[in-house]
DNA sequence: CCATCTCAGTTCGTTTGTCGAACTGAACGG
DNA sequence: CCGTTCAGTTCGACAAACGAACTGAGATGG
């Protein structure tokens, strides 16, 4: 049988918890940022150099060099130098774990945009080691995926049953 | 056993892949911007007032209106007119299908927050229609979970195998 | 030794966007 | 009428983005 659709999610006059004290604003103030998410695609594709970022991206210098470093600064990249050889050494920004750790908000990104967006190609895929194509899933915390995306809400109270 | 770590992922030259054949980076075209995340974080809270989201978010009036007026062109929010008893007729602002197709995302970020940024409480959390919270999973196209995000990479090619 | 190439940044003037406080204007109630 | 409520608009000060030109360090070659 269909999902059930759920009746009208009440209204609310406030949001039920201040910026500083949850953690997606958080989350947003780091990525919030259409640079910082490209350059986080860019190092998703293994991309390193600031020079080949900046061509990809069509990104000003300027604006690549402050963002490197704030990414850097929080931890999303590393800076090693790459020395090719008979080559001068060169800054490699690298992702670092926790730079990593967004790799399933993006690929929840992706999704969204074809089901959603889906004008033009998409020809970019995030893959395993295997090369065998990753997505999310939303599960609730019993282990049942969740098929009904318009009962989901946000609430006050941290993660409880 | 432990997942294995694997070896360095070769770096490459250039993005394999132009922005605008690009699912992702038109999803960040869209979303990459720290209001207008927020606003949908307001919108999952069930916030539907202008006033509100203003007080709220503290973000300039000029700034909300435009963000709203954008995010309704894109199908993300619709305008309807709520009107209380005895009160005039008001604009509401609620989220379509399409822009709770952000759900996975938002809750990736969330997860990601509260593992690698860690500092301060996080009293909000997405909620099945039970109250029961949901989160994502990152799984393989053949249904494995994955485990070690290292070996995620972004390849040229729409989704195979 | 000097010229040249490569490539990661910086500098700087212009343009665009954000910020925030004040204002507008439409609907209601008294 | 007049005051209140609330969604926007207006506007001047400021900050950030933009983009083209420049700097500088290390390698190569004559």
């Amino acid at each position: 049988m269909p999902p059930v659709r759920s009746p009208a999610p009440d209204p609310v006059t406030r949001a039920p918890v201040p910026l500083d004290a949850c953690a997606l604003a958080r989350a947003i103030d780091v990525i919030g940022d259409a640079w910082t998410l490209l350059i986080l695609r860019e190092a998703l594709c293994g991309v390193e150099r600031f020079d080949a970022m900046q061509a990809d991206l069509g990104i000003p210098r300027s604006v690549l060099a402050a963002r490197l470093a704030r990414m850097v600064e929080q931890g999303l990249l590393e800076r090693r130098t790459y020395r090719d050889p008979g080559r001068r050494g060169r800054p490699a920004y690298r992702l670092t774990e926790k730079g990593r750790g967004l790799v399933p908000a993006l690929a929840a990104l992706r999704q969204w945009s074809r089901t959603h967006l889906a004008h033009g190609p998409s020809l970019l895929s995030l893959v395993d080691h295997d090369g065998v194509c990753v997505e999310t899933r939303l599960v609730r915390a019993d282990g049942q995926a969740v098929e009904d995306l318009t009962a989901i809400r946000a609430r006050a109270g941290p993660p409880v049953g």
